[in-house]
DNA sequence: CCTTGATCGTCAAAGGATTGACTACTTCGG
DNA sequence: CCGAAGTAGTCAATCCTTTGACGATCAAGG
């Protein structure tokens, strides 16, 4: 409590803001707390780092890079399936595609046997686009992962799988 | 890739995603593409719970949640450092302030020795809205540390604060 | 004093994303 | 074969948030 509010950063915030709960709620977990404030401050932090050095100087936005990304990797898919694995709702794939499609990166194109569905494949320039964006994107990735040693990394990976396939998550109903 | 694509699920996608662009782009580290994968999906997850279970059901979104949440850790305010202790901008604030004090949650007052200064407080009202939400946003968070022993999630925390604090983070000129 | 530059909060414009409705189509049971 | 229920994609409405611009205000140097 030596700190000043006004005076405060974020990191410094979650230090204050734990103590301060603690004395005014004592029932609150104070790891539970320092757990989702951490872990939420650093995926906003990697989130932005992605989208402004990366991919909104190639005019794409995070989630129109999603559903390249999701193409790129899993073939050509029906949108719905798009939806799923990125992590969006179905009307969000419609919106973006309709752009992707106008840049020439992305193609739409009926399904054999169900007139409902649209297959969305990558047309040769959104292959061509995505692989260097990716290459760069994963630049990124590494330069983050670097402020930990390998063994570091395998652990934390083996610790935000346990909590991602845990009941917590099971339970919760997802999108994204 | 025993998988078609079509059959995934989001977590098998991850599995199939790094196999494939270990073939295709053998100059990506897979370890780094999982732990940014990992990490953005799990926080995801962790945010689409909080909002749905417990702040959307109060007629708050994530955004108001924080701005209350700051103001009632942080005490009373200038918006500047609301504003950077929320992780969004100026604007931001500005915009949900204006419902939080039709709501009667937050007042508005001038600063003495700065005339374009506001200083943003919870109320009453407030104060009990928030102690009441965090209670239940805590017990959330709880759900979720469950899923790992004590000892691992002391682990957790303090490989997420060594990236947070790492020179990747200090170069990305972040907002959130 | 006053001018130059920076800062504060707000507004307008733009983009993104969700939910819910709607049409078209498929599937399943009788 | 037919009708009911479910599903696919899209559209409209709504909300949230960012960026950039603005008027008002403060601070510092000459």
């Amino acid at each position: 409590m030596t700190d000043r509010p006004a005076d405060l950063d974020y990191l410094s915030f979650v230090d204050y803001a734990i103590g301060k709960t603690q004395a005014e709620l004592p029932a609150t977990d104070p790891v539970a707390m320092r757990l989702g404030l951490t872990l939420h401050r650093l995926a906003g932090a990697l989130v932005y780092d992605w989208e402004s050095t990366v991919h909104r100087p190639r005019g794409w936005s995070w989630g129109g890079f999603r559903v390249l990304f999701v193409l790129w990797l899993a073939g050509p898919l029906e949108s719905r399936h798009v939806a799923r694995l990125a992590g969006m709702s179905r009307a969000a794939v419609s919106a973006l595609v309709k752009t992707l499609e106008r840049d020439g990166l992305v193609t739409r194109t009926q399904v054999p046997h169900d007139r409902r569905a649209v297959r969305l494949a990558l047309t040769g320039a959104g292959h061509t686009a995505v692989t260097d964006a990716y290459q760069e994107h994963n630049t990124r990735e590494q330069a983050w992962a670097a402020s930990l040693t390998p063994a570091e990394q395998t652990v934390l990976i083996g610790l935000l799988e346990k909590l991602t396939t845990g009941p917590a998550a099971a339970a919760a109903q997802r999108l994204a």
